[in-house]
DNA sequence: CATATTCCTATAGACTTTATAGGAACAAAG
DNA sequence: CTTTGTTCCTATAAAGTCTATAGGAATATG
């Protein structure tokens, strides 16, 4: 859910012309405001969005949406995309189960998923996203 | 863990000669016991495992290592495959927060995601596990 | 009957998920 | 300088999931 709702809201902001208010991104996003507000959070801390405080304050794209990646997204999220911890890049942790991790084969047939998935999260960008979208006037992305 | 579990008994029962009771799995998978009774019990009502009671039962694969997937044996264990419920084939349910599910950008990027997951899982056999392992008298597989 | 095993049910601690509540800090407008 | 609309911070909490452990009933073998 989190993951889904801080795409979403990635969207929103990257369809949108101008900053917005939580609480308007929480409206067409159909998310719940208060999550909504701690999950932008996270997305500032990560650097994909700016916020400005006070009255008519708000959040925008931090980079055009092209360069805002979805396997980053959900690894700032969520946390790691491999199956297990040994074969993550940026979460890497030892299996306890496991001794001999240079020949554990169930590691090395999670490096061969990751890396699947890795290459696909990756190349994938908010900008891919929104042109996923049906071209209309009244656009509705849910 | 559970799924790492699951996978390190059916190669341990892929390598071995004959049927093992769920203790022997357990130490050569360096697995709880009990846990991983329980998981047995799980494989089993998957079809991938057959069990016999008493002295001397035991858990033997039930058909040719290379006809288990990983990607049945994830699903059986862990449940959907997709990042999304709406994206998955065999554990579908609707989103909430979407009413356009057929323009939902969210999905059609999760849909694809999900096809290269399952893809790379469902080509992927117990034995192609085994065969990951280099080639060695004394068998170590972690 | 003794032993080894699967199978079944219950329990439990720790952690994660999915939020909600309340208010402090901040900025702009009147 | 007060009102209003925001972000930002901290705390709380219900429900669910994960990772097991415990105890014993049922079953099979010798
Ligand atoms: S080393 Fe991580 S699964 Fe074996
Ligand atoms: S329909 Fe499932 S994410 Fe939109």
């Amino acid at each position: 859910m989190k993951c889904k709702y801080a795409l979403k809201a990635l969207v929103v902001l990257a369809a949108a012309e101008d900053k917005m208010p939580s609480k308007a991104i929480a409206k067409k996003a159909k998310v719940p405001e208060k999550f909504l507000e701690a999950i932008l959070t996270e997305l500032k801390k990560n650097g994909a969005i700016t916020s400005e405080r006070g009255a008519f304050g708000g959040h925008r794209l931090a980079k055009p949406p092209a360069k805002i990646m979805v396997g980053h997204i959900i690894r700032a999220i969520d946390g790691m995309l491999a199956p297990v911890s040994c074969a993550s890049t940026f979460y890497y942790k030892k299996c306890r189960d496991c001794t001999h991790e240079e020949v554990c084969v169930i590691r090395h047939a999670m490096l061969e998923v990751r890396n699947q998935l890795s290459d696909k999260l990756d190349g994938m960008s908010v900008q891919n996203l929104l042109d996923m979208s049906p071209k209309q006037k009244q656009k509705i992305f849910w």
